[in-house]
DNA sequence: TTTGTCGTTATTGGATCCAAAGTTAAGTTC
DNA sequence: GAACTTAACTTTGGATCCAATAACGACAAA
């Protein structure tokens, strides 16, 4: 191979190796369990091990990968044991951020924002049913609250310590969503999910500092396990 | 520079450089918030940039080193709060471990393992004071006690999530205790620790999972701040 | 004196090279 | 035919090289 193509910074950056295998590991190739090789990796994505080596250590630093033996790595596996306890992990933190917000009390600001993320997620849902896009958009306005919270506790310390557990594959839930049967599942789970953002953004203006905890660290973790619920109708009977 | 020191493998391992950054910025070279370079940092431990590089992607991602701007890492500044949101992370976590393996109920491996470290604590204990050297005893105890409960609870995930997060500077409490006074004040200290172990692995055996959460949770949280509480005499009064 | 522009320097990111250690496989001996 | 030895191959870790860019500073113009 010439040495003329070195330097061409045509190939993504480090930041975007991480990335791309995280989806790579996600999508299934790179199959739990198996040895990972740099150099594979390297000429798969298009770029010299160095970058991958990186991307390597940050993934294991992750949990996502980790060392096989003394020589190389291999994509870690993931019981329904580990899904879990990640879940209640994300629980206890989220919890953890919602008690110190409300200890401190919210300013104005953050007051603001939650309150704009609850007017969207009740204008969203408010015509009782969901288009397609609708689950997109609660996304984004999820993530929000979320974030906001997290983010507005003074330290980002809890923080970090969320994004650093947010690797687990509970994030490939977002499924296409096409049947109509389907999307009146997903208007019922969302249903609930605003009522629980109510309730927590409740209990942090009040300053309801333990009722705050309690709620959010419920409400992190029941997300991903709706589907194990019984399932009521919050509009009357219309699914006979 | 001649090359043939190329390979020389003399030098650490990317693991150690790991170890020796942390180190070194624990111990104030590095300070805090300045900007940290990778020539540098090789130069001072005698190795190449890419065992550094490798390292600032592990230490960056343990929250020791965080980006500056988009060019370099800076050393992260710890304010109080987040000492104070680090030890309540700990806690949480730690709380979350027990509830599990209270729930999941303590395999005769585990009890014995704990309840040796009780054993261990007591007779340490007994004799009513502390020698220099039981400080550093009481440590392996000590720490033998949580990482049990933290990997015994079926899943690694919880026992990653702490690991990941036992960078802060609150290890380096570990100060020379040479005065009699101080050796005192230590023993009240250890006394406290070693009864809060006692009744977590008194709730942990009776399977009351509540109890062992709410337990484990505050005996994280305290550990580091016995400073701050009023301190009375386990023995009587011999510090008068 | 201040500000904007241009050139230099410092430092990072990516690619490649070399040595060491593991792994596989072939070949030889009992 | 089984087991041991050894040689070739694979893969990783560390060092060095090159390109690109951010940081810095000098110089000129307003």
């Amino acid at each position: 191979m010439s040495r003329i193509t070195q330097g061409k910074r045509v190939s993504k950056g480090n930041t975007s190796v991480v990335a791309s295998l995280r989806k790579l590991i996600s999508e299934g190739r790179y199959p739990p369990g198996d040895r990972i090789a740099e150099l594979h990796v390297a000429e798969h994505l298009g770029v010299s091990r160095t970058p991958v080596r990186l991307a390597f250590r940050t993934l294991e630093q992750e949990g996502l990968l980790q060392r096989a033996g003394k020589r190389g790595y291999r994509v870690r596996e993931f019981t329904e044991t580990d899904v879990l306890c990640a879940l209640e992990v994300r629980g206890v933190l989220e919890g953890l951020a919602a008690r110190r917000l409300a200890e401190q009390g919210l300013t104005e600001e953050v007051e603001v924002h939650l309150a704009q993320c609850i007017e969207d997620g009740r204008e969203l849902l408010a015509k009782g049913y969901l288009d397609k896009d609708d689950v997109t958009r609660w996304s984004e306005i999820n993530e929000t609250f979320h974030t906001t919270i997290v983010e507005s506790t003074g330290s980002l310390v809890i923080a970090d310590a969320i994004g650093r557990n947010n690797h687990l594959p509970f994030a490939s839930a977002d499924s296409i969503i096409i049947d109509t049967d389907a999307l009146d599942r997903e208007y019922r789970k969302l249903y609930f999910a605003q009522m629980q953002h109510q309730t927590v953004f409740q209990a942090l203006r009040l300053g309801e500092s333990a009722r705050a905890e309690m709620l959010m660290r419920e409400h992190a973790y029941i997300g991903m396990r709706y589907g194990e619920l019984l399932d009521l109708d919050p509009n009357g009977a219309s699914t006979g």
